[in-house]
DNA sequence: CCGCCACTGCTACGTTATAACCTGAACGAG
DNA sequence: CTCGTTCAGGTTATAACGTAGCAGTGGCGG
């Protein structure tokens, strides 16, 4: 029972997470560990405002910088994204293979019913991206693709209703 | 010489863009030309509040919801689209078919040396994204790609020197 | 004349993000 | 050991981005 008060799984890919940091030399402290629980642990986005309500019931004196900060180093290890549309941050589904070096876009289906965000990895798109910015001759370094739409679950339900709580 | 101090090019678009609304049956109030104006005039996306400073130099009052309440106007008659990574809006570069059913994927290039964003128009990158959306069941409304690199004319430069002003 | 609608003015506020400065712990070099 | 350095985090304040809500005005159809 590494860190108390998460799921199952949120905690085996904590315990994932902080391997691979050592592996790179960072460390996943504390409080990056319960930042990086809470957002795994959401089934929506979380915005940072929200992460910090959380933060605090288990962390007296969080202020915006403590969770900006852990925020924007989970970012850089690669363990989160953010969803700019939504000014919020979702888990990376990534096996966290140490090939950091060339960069895969992060795509993102966002469900404007139930508001859910499902991160996709197509080939394809990823494909089409490097072409066509380099027949631009545009150096690519990152990308992030954010389509919205309906899901599948909510697509199946009468309109108006929405899947999920 | 319609609205004065906008270029020839702007002042050109400035003049589809009229026609365009007009036959939507929507109208470019003077406001929002200006507005628009603005946003084409500048080579480096705009920020909403950098709008407003400009904004007032010849509209004395305008406030907060003046500006955003044009963008989203431009916005929804896809005369311009917003950056999400740079809260920042550009003008489409798009011919203002009337096709406005099936919606395109907006794509960025930007630069990250020079700031400046080019909007390009992939079929490749379109297509795979319908794809991909598809085999998720998922029903794909609108889509927007940013992808953050070094355009070509900052890439031919000295390191740390950035192409333009 | 009246009510409706689209547009704008205006005040205030909510939300998201960062600057700037400080403390303390860990650690290697001299 | 003790100094400098680096990294993590605390704390205060403020910048930047965005919206709610209400009031006024002017056109246009009934």
């Amino acid at each position: 029972m590494s860190t108390p008060g998460f799921s199952e799984q949120t905690s085996a890919l904590l315990s994932q997470a902080s391997l691979a940091c050592s592996r790179r030399g960072t460390q996943l402290t504390e409080l990056r560990r319960k930042v990086l629980g809470l957002v795994l642990d959401s089934d929506r986005p979380a915005g940072a405002y929200d992460l910090l309500d959380r933060l605090r019931a288990h962390h007296k004196g969080a202020a915006p910088p403590t969770v900006y900060r852990a925020l924007d180093f989970l970012l850089e290890q690669g363990l989160i994204h953010k969803v700019e549309r939504l000014s919020a941050f979702v888990g990376c589904i990534h096996r966290h293979a140490d090939d950091h070096d060339h960069p895969h876009a992060a795509q993102f289906l966002i469900c404007t019913r139930c508001g859910r965000v499902t991160e996709i990895e197509d080939g394809g798109v990823n494909r089409a991206l490097v072409q066509a910015a380099r027949q631009g001759g545009f150096r690519l370094a990152r990308a992030t693709v954010e389509a919205e739409g309906v899901c599948a679950a909510c697509a199946a339900m009468p309109a108006g209703a929405s899947a999920g709580a």
